[in-house]
DNA sequence: GTTCTAGAAC
DNA sequence: GTTCTAGAAC
């Protein structure tokens, strides 16, 4: 046996070329797929910012929220077809959203709890992510679409003051001072 | 999007 | 001295 180090040209990558492309690759894992219809793939989210945290996805080639237009919005109904049966299937309260400007390629829409309790949320913009404006409901996103045909951007300087929120519980008054202080508040509600 | 880590904040 | 945040990653 020869103990010759595998080359990066003998190994066919199953890693993207580029990060934001993570989620396409995802898409087609067993390992990550929870449900996948004729229109709709539902995954895990591979860094969960709470206890249930799910990604849907269409397998049309929609590269974000800003290339949808009215012929989309069967496809939208479906989204909520499907974020209907999540709840059906789990406990936990949840929502439906999407990132007002997302990083990862592939329009997605995340299906997450409200507990926000995970090891994976660790930064003030996970956090405003999904507790601030940032975070469109599945609603207002449709409604939008149906109204004017299309979602329109937010300027730049709302999205660095929305990441730049101060810390504010989701679920009660309470200002946590840092990260570390919101999560061990967080795991209080959990308990009541 | 995450990881790593310098240096700010405490 | 330790905790915590925030910017670079070729």
């Amino acid at each position: 046996m020869s103990k010759r180090k595998n080359t990066t040209s003998s190994i066919p990558s199953k890693t993207p070329k580029h990060w934001s492309l993570g989620l396409i690759a995802s898409m087609k894992d067993p390992n990550s797929i929870i449900k996948n219809t004729e229109k709709v793939v539902v995954i895990k989210d591979k860094y969960p910012k709470a206890k249930v945290h799910y990604l849907v996805l269409p397998h049309e080639e929609i590269n974000s929220i800003y290339k949808l237009n009215k012929s989309h919005i069967s496809l939208l109904e479906e989204f909520g077809n499907i974020f209907k049966e999540l709840k059906e299937e789990n406990e936990s309260e949840l929502r439906a959203g999407f990132h007002a400007i997302p990083s990862m390629q592939r329009m997605h829409m995340h299906v997450i709890s409200t507990d926000m309790i995970s090891t994976s949320l660790k930064t003030k913009i996970h956090w405003n992510s999904f507790c601030t404006k940032f975070f469109i409901p599945y609603d207002e996103l449709l409604q939008e679409l149906k109204d004017i045909g299309n979602i329109r951007k937010i300027p730049s300087e709302l999205h660095t003051s929305l990441m730049k929120t101060p810390l504010q519980c989701n679920q009660c008054s309470f200002k946590p001072k840092n990260m570390p202080e919101l999560k061990d508040h967080l795991l209080k509600h959990q308990l009541l």
